[in-house]
DNA sequence: CTGAAAGCGCTTACAG
DNA sequence: CTGAAAGCGCTTACAG
């Protein structure tokens, strides 16, 4: 097995030296059109490529991203938030056209990592993306910014340190879905989700939530909010303990569509019809929403714009530029979960 | 910003060569036990994290794996199949507990990859996913052959070539499906995706089918045989051709659920009710296959256990060892679009 | 057990 | 427009 050609074999066959050989490869102005032509085609001919680790190691880049995607420790082990996968995708497209390459990697939200990706020169940036606790994850963003890390992430502003995110108005888009059941005659509207700031995400959607209510002179019941992580379990175990409760309510927010489909499971199994007895809605539009029974209506997050922001912001960063938080709009997918 | 720490500082600090640092760090047996704890001290407060760049091109190995997942080009660019997501997150867990770093590429089919990862030394090996035509794709497994590039690949076994593969015994898996629709009295019964060599994996559910049908004494007909790629789009357009064939039919074995999932809303829309009319079996076993109205019984596909052999036996070819084939059983799903 | 040295395969400043 | 040379940061054979 005869090893792969460098550029010094190009140089041979081609009868110039070996700078010229680079320099016609990165097409260089400074190489003359036919040398260059010449070594090009001797390049194809041996089916030569650059070696990225010697190209890297001079130039001190990698023209590689890192993605982290954090999975909650509490969650099954075999399963990601499909929102995630859907956001991954969007990425891994975004960052193959501005030609870098993707590096991925799981990782508990609890372990130790100290993103050495950029530290060993894996990767000139890092884009974050994950669930689990935020105090946890804090910790983790200030050691980044410390070590001077390119990094952008996924989610809610981050107020008091130098992140730059990319989001969704979570709190119009609970606004939103809040409106959108009190339009179809819903008062007593439970919430399902984190509501404080180990999420901010799920936290804002509930404020949005809130201020529909009260902008629609009804009342804030804390009763009606209960607490539950981004899983389907989670879901189904939040609605049990809110229909164990004894406090009436007639609809359901889930923070997120993987506990909307478990607490229509829930509902479902105490014999409860959705919508006539129970109005259900999530968050994110996932691609099962549109094939829960009842269809579920959700507030879609635009997971294809946001892998572009990301991949386009972290890339400003890494070329010294400045990036901005920005957060987007979201869309109500109105479907049969919610009445009409 | 003060560059990253290169092993001669830690050197430096640490009162030894240079080369000293290197073998500390690697634990070599060479170095004395108290100079190398002196040695990672150091290191570790500096932050300091060996160059991945400048060691693989020493070692000339790069401790990373590619996946390169394939899309069928005539499918929606964003949406990815849901089967071949779950197989990444399973990868990327297998690949990482392995100590191997994994970068991801989506490709079209149709695109002129030359698989360059391994040649320019990005990656040690390669993990090839994907769906689209067999025949397309065949020229490039040769072409990696060829290059004597390490990889294996998801799917059904390959014949003529050299190449590790580790898929399902779709054969098998095809005939069980099959089975349970007789066992539930389904007489007619359609079967919808591609069965010809452009598709290998498809073809083989539908031989395991045909098969099924003969040894129960029924016929096979082939005009309840209709072509459709792995889409939920091209599901809903072959039930659409089925209906209006005005043939009759009992059941539909989808060749994946995606299809079935398109197929069932063609039937759902013919005022046809499922399993009453019609039953519908699926293939795969992706999440949304519990969500469909009715639930989906399906052929499932282990993909937890398909990345971690995938993994295992790329790792192998990488370290000079041999691999083989390997097909897995499946195990059917029974909900309720076939009957009880 | 330790150090000096070579070299992995590039890119690019310098000299012409 | 081209070439000779340095050097990116490691690992490891060689010498001691």
């Amino acid at each position: 097995m005869k090893s792969k050609p460098t550029s010094f074999d190009i140089a041979y066959q081609a009868g110039v030296s070996q700078s010229t050989v680079s320099r016609a490869l990165r097409n260089s102005p400074l190489v003359n059109e036919e040398t260059r032509l010449k070594v090009q085609a001797i390049a194809k001919k041996l089916n030569y490529k650059v070696d990225k680790n010697a190209s890297s190691l001079r130039t001190q880049q990698s023209a590689t991203i890192a993605l982290l995607l954090f999975e909650d420790p509490t969650s099954d082990d075999s399963l990601i938030n499909p929102f995630f996968l859907s956001m991954l995708g969007s990425i891994t497209k975004a960052s193959a056209s501005k030609g870098y390459d993707l590096l991925i990697s799981f990782q508990q939200m609890n372990s130790d990592w100290h993103a050495d990706f950029e530290d060993s020169n894996k990767a000139d940036g890092i884009i974050l993306l994950g669930y689990g606790d935020y105090h946890d994850y804090e910790e983790k963003l200030e050691h980044l910014i410390e070590q001077k890390t390119h990094f952008v992430r996924w989610g809610a502003e981050v107020k008091d340190l130098p992140v730059v995110s990319v989001g969704c108005d979570n709190f119009h888009g609970g606004y939103q879905v809040t409106e959108h059941l009190i339009a179809n005659g819903r008062k007593n509207i439970a919430f399902i989700g984190c509501a404080t700031s180990h999420s901010p995400e799920f936290l804002d959607r509930y404020l949005g939530h809130c201020k529909a209510i009260e902008n629609h002179q009804l009342i804030v019941n804390k009763n009606l909010q209960i607490e539950a992580i981004s899983t389907e379990a989670a879901g189904y175990n939040a609605a049990k303990k809110l229909l164990a409760n004894d406090v009436k309510f007639d609809a359901i927010f889930a923070a997120c569509d993987l506990i909307a489909i478990g607490a229509m499971r829930a509902l479902q199994e105490a014999n409860l019809t959705i919508p006539n007895d129970i109005a259900v809605a999530g968050f994110d539009d996932i691609q099962i929403a549109s094939f829960t029974n009842p269809p579920l209506t959700t507030a879609k997050q635009n997971t294809k714009l946001a892998g572009e922001l990301l991949v386009e912001k972290l890339l400003a960063l890494i070329h010294g530029e400045q990036a901005q938080t920005q957060l987007m709009p979201t869309s109500l997918v109105i479907r049969k979960s919610c009445g009409s």
